[in-house]
DNA sequence: CCTCCATGTTTACAGGAGAAACTTATGCAG
DNA sequence: CTGCATAAGTTTCTCCTGTAAACATGGAGG
């Protein structure tokens, strides 16, 4: 990469530069609140340039939230090692990778997430969101196969783990996770207790099949 | 209120009116980038004078979240109305109401759970944080003293149920919850799994003790 | 060699944050 | 009642952003 050196007018390959320099940009900061004149400057070209990639501002944004997808779907699969003893244990590492990539990329986990990136605009962010919420979904239907998971809907599973990773990655990232409040390990803690929901036990629990929510007979102690 | 007819230069209240307009804003919007020189426009005043009042756009940011925090204790508390049958029945609505809160109101939701509302900066703002948390400890409790909770650390219970409200709600809010993806009705289902895992059955499972395993620390910016 | 065109740059404009200086009403001392 | 200190609103200013339009440049095809 010739940086600083020659700037030939024609960048060469400034797409990706710009993409490239707002990654990194939101890999350190919260909000993905970058002026895309920041990103111009940092990049070394004008202002106006970007204009020649992007059509505006949340264009940039949408293929940003793109490659995050791309790169979390990575993170996951590269989190869920064959070695590991269980589905559950698949779960919970995959659970824990997906809050790792958050805690490390705030700014653009939220971008991701947010109604900026929209994903009824670009077919391409759409699948790429898709496809990462398929590696769930394999793991879920694989569990179900396997007799971890109980025989429930598995969108209801889907719904249930995805949200709950979801939230305690925004939370994390927000610092809303304080001792005071959660406990000094609230994330392997709470996703141990959604785990318990999810999983197979010998005395299946009712199915949440439409609305009604069946009684439940609590034991006395 | 003499709001459209005199405007006698010292517009009476105008903190409060400045806060009513950025939260009737707040209420459509999702995404709480109203610019001040607009509340100042539509509440009548110069683009300036609300500077009389917060020190800058962030100050009053934070005084509505802290109003977001107030009023979704008030739904919580109006949700869990005493004619229910369980605790599994009251945390059901009161989760219900906490995501219905989110869709009614998503800008304000989302800005009450963003660093732009930062609770270390602002006690009172903290302060009605914790209060409203509250509501969800005391339930918890209360369900583990009758017996509906498992008796693990409260603090993964608050940690697991916090979590997967807020998941759904921000999930809900930012239109994440498609069909495909999750079903027709992702909300009580997700929900139903998550109390199956709260709740107690006749085969308790085991306890996450206090000594976690990963290591999860989000760097605070 | 000349010309086209994608990719740059410069210039221009509307709008926002916020600071400083100015204006108006109000309350209080005498 | 007079006169001023002060809170609250207004005007004006500077710096910044997004984005459009006009202009420049340099490599590819005739």
């Amino acid at each position: 990469m010739r940086e600083t050196t020659d700037r030939p007018y024609h960048h060469g390959d400034l797409r990706r530069a710009l993409i490239g320099t707002a990654l990194d940009m939101l890999a350190k900061d919260q909000n993905w609140t970058f002026t895309l004149r920041e990103v111009a400057r940092r990049t070394g070209v004008s202002h106006a340039a970007p204009y020649k990639h992007f059509r505006d501002r949340e264009t940039l944004l949408r293929e940003l939230a793109r490659i995050g997808f791309i790169r979390l779907g990575e993170s996951l699969t590269g989190a869920m090692s064959p070695g590991l003893p269980s589905t559950r244990a698949h779960f919970m590492a995959a659970a824990q990778a997906c809050i790792g990539f958050a805690c490390q990329n705030p700014g653009l986990y939220r971008l991701m997430f947010s109604s900026d990136a929209d994903k009824t605009i670009d077919p391409q962010l759409h699948d790429a969101a898709m496809k990462t919420f398929g590696i769930l979904l394999d793991l879920l239907e694989r569990g179900q196969r396997d007799g971890s998971f109980r025989p429930v809907a598995v969108s209801a599973l889907a719904a249930a783990g995805w949200a709950q990773v979801h939230g305690l990655a925004m939370l994390a990232i927000s610092n809303q996770l304080l001792e005071e409040k959660v406990g000094a390990t609230p994330i392997p803690a709470a996703l141990e207790v959604l785990l318990d929901g999810m999983c197979r036990t010998d005395c299946p629990v009712h199915v949440p099949a439409s609305g009604g929510h069946s009684e439940h007979t609590c034991p006395t102690r």
